[in-house]
DNA sequence: ATAATATTTGGTACGCGTTCTATATTATTT
DNA sequence: AAATAATATAGAACGCGTACCAAATATTAT
């Protein structure tokens, strides 16, 4: 279609930059002072913008926080290879990883609500996850340590995603449900893994 | 210790009265326009007091939200039993129960993150779950459903608490993750419980 | 230059949870 | 009756997310 008079609309490169640039700035509140600190007024302060200007490139402050999980999810990654360095076969590579896994979110709620509970009823944005430097290899490296234990199973997608939404649910529980006498969440785990790769 | 001057404190029985009144009106809101409605100042002026009385009475507002988990809780447990009237048999009860259980979380968002994501950091109110209105006995009846199908096996409890927050978790990565391509419920729920019964 | 369009800005506004302060009310002991 | 201590109230205030709007600014086609 031809097109018209007036200022031309922002390419898809500018709008990437700015987000990324708001981005940037939620990351440094954020380490810096924690997630409490970033709010929508403090952040166009650090921006140089209005506060409603970033409403022209963000539906809504969940969008922002989004920038935030490949942060986290990256120091959660960490811990595990951290741990898996000194530990040889297959089933126990699976088991450490798992364990870590569950303990960094009950370590740090904070984080665990940043990426498992900062949503609103309204859906927004979707395919962020994926699209943004790969979160997907954070969950996907249970993946490749089920098909190490069961290499000829199929269902192994099924059996990942069970492990992780289950590992996911023993957090969620011991945070938002902490007066329920809960089994201890290394037995759980334990059990949870014994399920999935009997 | 002698009693000084001045005005009593208030009675533990006043305490519960003007409590479970807010809860009561906080219940109506909630019925008749869902939980956005509920705020501290509609809630004061449905009770005829001021915001800031209720805050004598509660800590915070997340304190008055859980008077409004046996309600959902009860609704869900209806779902399930009303399915189970028409199901023989110890394995196909629990199955039943268990997808029942899933598929409630997911098809009532709101209701799930009124009892699963509604906590704030700082941690109140504990034991609250256990002494209003028994909401443990929403769960335990998977204790029971469990028990049936393995009745003399060892670290029942273990897997009662797995599946509980094995199911929850599906629940909320379909809620809170939608945009990773997560088996679907249904398989993996299916999944979960063979794991615990095996 | 001019007109047309896109974007940014600033300001105002709403309702929210929550904190604070000052004042009034209530029920008890002295 | 007077003093005292617990409670309730009113009101202002803070920062929050977000919506709305009018004015300014930037960038293009004519």
């Amino acid at each position: 279609m031809a097109r018209s008079a007036g200022r031309p609309t922002r390419t898809k490169a500018e709008i990437q930059e700015f987000r990324s640039k708001i981005g940037k700035h939620a990351l440094e509140i954020y380490r810096a002072e924690g997630f409490g600190a970033v709010s929508m007024r403090r952040l166009a302060k650090e921006v140089g913008c209005a506060p409603m200007t970033i409403y022209a490139h963000f539906e809504r402050k969940t969008d922002i926080l989004r920038f935030l999980w490949a942060d986290v999810l990256r120091d959660m990654s960490h811990d595990i290879e951290k741990k898996l360095k000194s530990v040889v076969g297959a089933h126990e590579r699976l088991r450490t990883a798992a364990q870590t896994f569950v303990d960094y979110w009950i370590n740090h709620p904070d984080h665990f609500r940043l990426i498992f509970m900062s949503n609103d009823v309204t859906r927004a944005d979707v395919s962020t996850f994926i699209k943004d430097e790969g979160n997907l290899v954070h969950f996907l490296m249970f993946s490749a340590l089920i098909q190490e234990v069961i290499p000829d199973e199929l269902e192994a997608e099924v059996r990942t995603d069970t492990l992780l939404s289950g590992m996911i649910g023993i957090a969620l529980c011991a945070n938002t449900i902490p007066d329920y006498p809960w089994s201890d969440a290394t037995s759980m785990t334990e059990q949870l893994l014994s399920s999935i790769i009997a």
